[in-house]
RNA sequence: GGGCGCAUAGCUCAGUUGGGAGAGCACCUGCCUUACAAGCAGGGGGUCACUGGUUCGAGCCCAGUUGUGCCCACCA
């Protein structure tokens, strides 16, 4: 058993926080034994990007993460919390290149091998930053299980995953449309492209019959795109059109034949009814072109050019092209009219650039039979969303999955493993490079450009890091996981794939729960932004405040799955909360100083406590079944709430107070009684609170007297009831609205703090005055008492007291100054006038016969109970207004 | 077009099995009381968006309305 030490005066986080978090780390406290036989508690990391910087979001999700981890692993159950990064092929690649480009170099001119080299050196140099600022937050990572989704093993698992859905052939490769970011020089999968509501302009344009007089009218919100028209499609039962079905228009501009054809998907009542076909660049237009076999032209170059294909506009870019080919066009009076329309237009999401549909060369997973699985596995209970609620958006994106792009025309990242021969032409997708050509043996081979989607190797996360496909001892034991904590805004594109590929591989759910959080917003409720550059720093909060307050403020104060504002006044009330924390634990520490309190945790001597002191322990035990109910159910902030009310409201505000007096008087018999309480109430606190703030509670432990190492490894408390006093909680709250009623009596009658008033309470139950008269010195106290007197009936009361009302006993005052009489009156008829409304309520209540009859009987008892209350206590304040006036 | 949130004190938000409306901040009054002025004590402030329904009883359940935010969608 450790002696108490004295704490420090002032809390000073700095002075602690990365002390403390690097002796963790070294001590292994965050590193798991499998324990056979026991069910092992598992999460690992949403891995930040390697180009990431720590923001509000990574801070709020691992707070999280980190708060159920340390509330599992103090319960003794092998807790793994395995962390990793991502390498994030998009971004980190538009960054190297962005450097590329202030050097005066580019990716071409360096060639894929440099690249690639330059790529490593730079997630070597920065890849670490935001696991640096992770273990600052506190996170409680197995740091000696670090992965990354490049690294040896998780390469493997990503070749492994795509050749065994190639040889099922749920992964082919094929020419489709695709969508095209003409910035990042690459295509995108369908999650990835964001779309935004923009004004537009709809163009209705005339293309003349081959034969004969007339014109079809078509209208598009994209007319350079008409230069790869091919044919116009008309509803098959539009009377309008019907005798045109078969004939031949010919495209402006461009001066080609083109028929025109009858297919369903027109809609009759949109637009003239007559639709200019592109399979080229759209992907309806390409529907409509497989089913009439016309030609697919493109049109637009990889970088946003028009291509030779576009006649005399090959070259310009593709909005040069719009302008010159509306102008040409109504330079020829093809252009009938113009509308101002509100379109609806794809962006990426990673650089903002107006997405291209193309057709393009592109490898794609076919998502329906293996969304069937995802879909039962979720619809079964057998995974569970948290709040349900995103279940629904789940379930419609599963449903209405279409296949997913997986081929990425960049160097960073997994490589395709299918390999070209360059003789024959065979492809071979493999496990190992191979090197001869299966077909024709030319050992002239060689591997497909493309990379992967960085999310198909972030949807193996779950069994890749824990060693898969190898059959890893970790991968038996802490597989599956038990819950994934993220984002609304990546529930397509990482839960869904993580369940996606799981059930395929592992044939088991990567986790059990998902439990969905909101974003973190600015104090006005935007978004936090680079461009915005409204971001809030969470690096700075610690630095200011302390890592404890920053989590403390973003565990409470929402529920789960909304959004937070996040107010600087919060991160304020939570540092202040940790600074009372702290000078609790310094009063504590120095009221055990120099007693010998060697049994101090061994139970407590329950014969000699007094009535706080029971009060007190009852109210924890009932604070630790609540704490633990509410964490069960992942309502965190909840938990979190209670125990700031506890630890402030009543461990602070009355049960220090109330025993100041048995630590001070040296003849105080039940003095070292307090003392263990004080220490076994803030033991458990320290405990509780821990996981949500982890390193203020383990530096005040290490001061307070205990057993065992750190409070990471302390046992969590349990409520066993046996501290339960129901008697004792309603004697204490009785002496409570006493000293509550003087206090307001004394603030309302301005008497001055350091006089001392003479208390006389009256009370015609003896229970009650002894009580009173038993516990006077709590009144004393903490109403600043000089004398309480507890009396049977009111005779001898001077005529100056002021007197309040409480349940069952009435308590008066003696004013020595003039009394205020009209002020007294006042304060009675308030008081009169407060207790009217409760009597009007519970009688309503109760001369309502269906609530007499259908109510519970312990509700309708309840209400019986207090209007024999609030009756009692009417008289007395009536017949005290009686006898002023 | 479809779906999902949100609307509670001046501000930001809790309120999860339907049974006397809460917190933080702000505001007012009084206090440097030997843990804490980052504090203590006391106080004011709310037809819980609106309408209807279910119920003995609704902030909470149901239907609709309004405002607001978000997501999805092959809205030529």
């Amino acid at each position: 058993m450790q002696k108490a030490k004295k704490l420090d005066d002032k809390y000073n986080p700095k002075g602690f926080e990365e002390r403390l978090y690097k002796w963790w780390v070294e001590s292994g406290f965050f590193t798991p034994e499998r324990e056979e036989g026991k069910q092992p508690f598992t999460i690992v990391i949403p891995p930040p990007n390697i180009t990431g910087q720590l923001h509000m979001g990574h801070a709020l999700d691992n707070t999280i993460q980190d708060i159920l981890i340390r509330w599992n692993r103090m319960k003794g159950i092998p807790t793994l919390w395995l962390p990793g990064t991502d390498h994030a092929s998009i971004a980190t690649e538009a960054k190297i290149v962005e450097r590329l480009s202030e050097e005066g170099t580019s990716k071409g001119e360096l060639g894929r091998d440099k690249f690639l080299e330059r790529a490593w050196r730079w997630k070597e140099e920065f890849g670490g930053r935001i696991v640096e600022q992770l273990k600052k937050l506190g996170s409680s990572c197995d740091w000696t299980r670090e992965r990354f989704t490049m690294d040896e093993g998780c390469s493997k698992a990503v070749t492994e995953f795509f050749v065994s859905l190639y040889e099922r052939d749920l992964i082919y490769r094929g020419d489709r449309i695709i969508n095209w970011c003409p910035t990042c020089k690459t295509s995108i999968s369908d999650a990835e492209v964001e779309h935004q509501d923009l004004e537009g302009k709809f163009w209705y344009i005339k293309y003349p019959l081959k034969d004969g007089e007339g014109y079809v009218e078509v209208a598009t919100t994209r007319p350079e795109t008409m230069l790869g028209d091919t044919c116009v499609a008309v509803h098959p039962d539009d009377e309008r059109y019907k005798a045109l079905v078969g004939r031949t228009v010919i495209l402006p501009l461009m001066e080609r034949e083109i028929p025109i054809v009858a297919d369903e998907y027109v809609d009759m009542s949109k637009g003239t009814g007559a639709v200019k076909v592109t399979p080229g660049h759209d992907p309806n237009d390409f529907e409509i072109g497989e089913r009439h076999g016309i030609a697919k032209i493109r049109i637009i170059n990889d970088d946003g050019t028009m291509n030779e294909n576009a006649g005399a506009f090959a070259g310009m870019d593709r909005y040069e092209a719009r302008k010159a080919v509306v102008k040409e066009l109504e330079a020829r009076g093809l252009i009938t009219r113009i509308e101002n329309i509100q379109h609806s237009v794809g962006h990426c999401y990673r650089c903002d650039s107006v997405i291209e549909p193309l057709i393009s060369t592109q490898w794609f997973v076919r998502m329906q039979p293996l969304a069937q699985p995802a879909i039962k596995a979720v619809k079964d209970g057998d995974i569970r969303f948290v709040p349900q609620r995103f279940e629904k958006i789940y379930f419609h994106w599963m449903e209405n999955i279409k296949d997913w792009c997986i081929s990425r025309q960049l160097w960073w990242g997994h490589r395709i493993p299918a390999y070209y021969c360059c003789e024959c032409g065979e492809m071979m997708v493999r496990r190992e490079q191979p090197t001869e050509c299966a077909k024709c043996g030319s050992k002239r081979i060689e591997q497909d450009p493309d990379t992967l989607d960085t999310w198909f190797s972030s949807g193996l996360w779950p069994f890749s890091t824990l060693g898969w496909p190898e059959k890893t001892k970790d991968l038996e034991y802490f597989y599956p996981t038990s819950v994934l904590v993220t984002g609304y805004d990546i529930i397509f594109f990482w839960v869904a794939r993580m369940i996606v590929s799981a059930l395929d591989q592992m044939k088991e759910k990567p986790f059990s729960d998902v439990l969905i959080h909101g974003l973190v917003r600015d104090a006005e409720g935007r978004k936090m932004s680079k461009s915005l550059g409204n971001g809030i720093d969470p690096l700075e909060i610690i630095e200011e405040y302390s890592a404890d307050a920053l989590r403390f403020t973003l565990a409470t104060g929402n529920a789960p799955g909304n959004d937070m504002r996040f107010r600087m006044e919060r991160v304020e009330a939570s540092g202040n909360f940790a600074n009372k924390l702290w000078n609790a634990s310094r009063f504590v520490l120095m009221n055990l100083e120099g007693h010998d309190l060697a049994d101090i945790d061994r139970g407590l001597d329950r014969e000699g406590l007094e009535l706080s002191d029971r009060w007190l322990l009852s109210r924890l035990d009932s604070l630790i079944a609540e704490v633990e109910d509410s964490m069960q159910k992942y309502e965190l902030g909840i938990a979190a709430q209670k125990l700031y009310d506890f630890i402030w409201g009543e461990y602070c505000d009355w049960y220090i107070e109330l025993v100041k007096h048995r630590l001070y008087d040296r003849g105080s018999k039940t003095g070292d009684t307090a003392r263990r309480v004080l220490h076994y109430g803030l033991d458990r606190l320290l405990r509780l609170l821990h996981p949500f703030m982890p390193f203020i509670t383990e530096e005040i432990w290490q001061h307070l007297p205990h057993e065992g190492e750190t409070i990471t490894l302390a046992e969590w408390p349990k409520s066993d009831g046996s501290f339960r006093d129901e008697k004792a909680e309603q004697q204490m709250e009785a002496i409570m609205e006493a000293i509550r009623a003087i206090r307001n009596i004394r603030a309302e009658m301005d008497v001055a703090p350091s006089k001392k008033a003479n208390v006389i309470i009256v009370s015609e139950r003896k229970e009650t005055r002894d009580l009173f008269a038993n516990n006077s010195v709590y009144i004393e106290r903490l109403a600043a008492a000089s004398r309480v007197t507890v009396r049977e009936d009111k005779g001898g009361i001077p005529s100056d007291a002021v007197s309040a009302v409480i349940e069952g006993a009435q308590i008066y005052i003696p004013m020595e100054e003039l009394l205020d009489i009209e002020k007294e009156i006042e304060r009675l008829e308030r008081e009169k006038e407060r207790l009217e409304k409760e009597l009007e309520r519970v009688n309503g209540k109760l001369s309502n016969k269906g609530f007499v009859e259908k109510a519970p009987a312990e509700v309708v008892d309840a209400e019986k109970e207090k209007l024999k209350k609030y009756q009692d206590m009417m008289a007395k304040v009536q017949e005290r207004l009686k006898s002023l006036v």
